[in-house]
DNA sequence: CCCCTGACTATTC
DNA sequence: TGAATAGCCAGGG
């Protein structure tokens, strides 16, 4: 479990700067399937010191997990629309967006 | 073991 | 697009 989030984060770091991951798309590439819940609960205990770019992950629909107008979602927008990413109703779009991982960054995520 | 709660998803209409 | 619906799975009571 805890060795889990350690995955998660890791694996959420590799996401390039101005591009966006779905929750889904973490946990798999993280070697959890099917674990997309989890990927949010772990970047909701991600340690202080650790840097962790938690704003690029998303729904699988390119929507912000949070309400929209909420704090949260609101600090989202913004760290999103600093790299780039446009933000409209709370929503990213993914055809743009989406980061694709080549074969070497897929690698990477397998390291522990 | 049962029940409930999520920073979730795929499917269907 | 949006909304409802079914699964999903780790954690905690």
């Amino acid at each position: 479990m805890k060795q889990h989030y350690q995955r998660i984060w890791q694996t959420v770091q590799a996401i390039p700067y101005g591009k966006i991951a779905s929750y889904g798309q973490i946990a798999d590439l993280a070697g959890l399937p099917g674990r997309a819940r989890l990927v949010g609960k772990a970047l909701g205990f991600v340690p202080e010191q650790m840097v962790v770019p938690w704003y690029r992950v998303l729904r699988s629909n390119g929507q912000i997990a949070f309400p929209s107008g909420s704090a949260h979602s609101t600090l989202q927008t913004g760290l999103l629309q600093e790299e780039g990413v446009v933000v409209l109703n709370n929503r990213v779009k993914l055809r743009d967006f989406q980061w694709q991982p080549s074969l070497d960054e897929m690698l990477f995520t397998l390291q522990y």
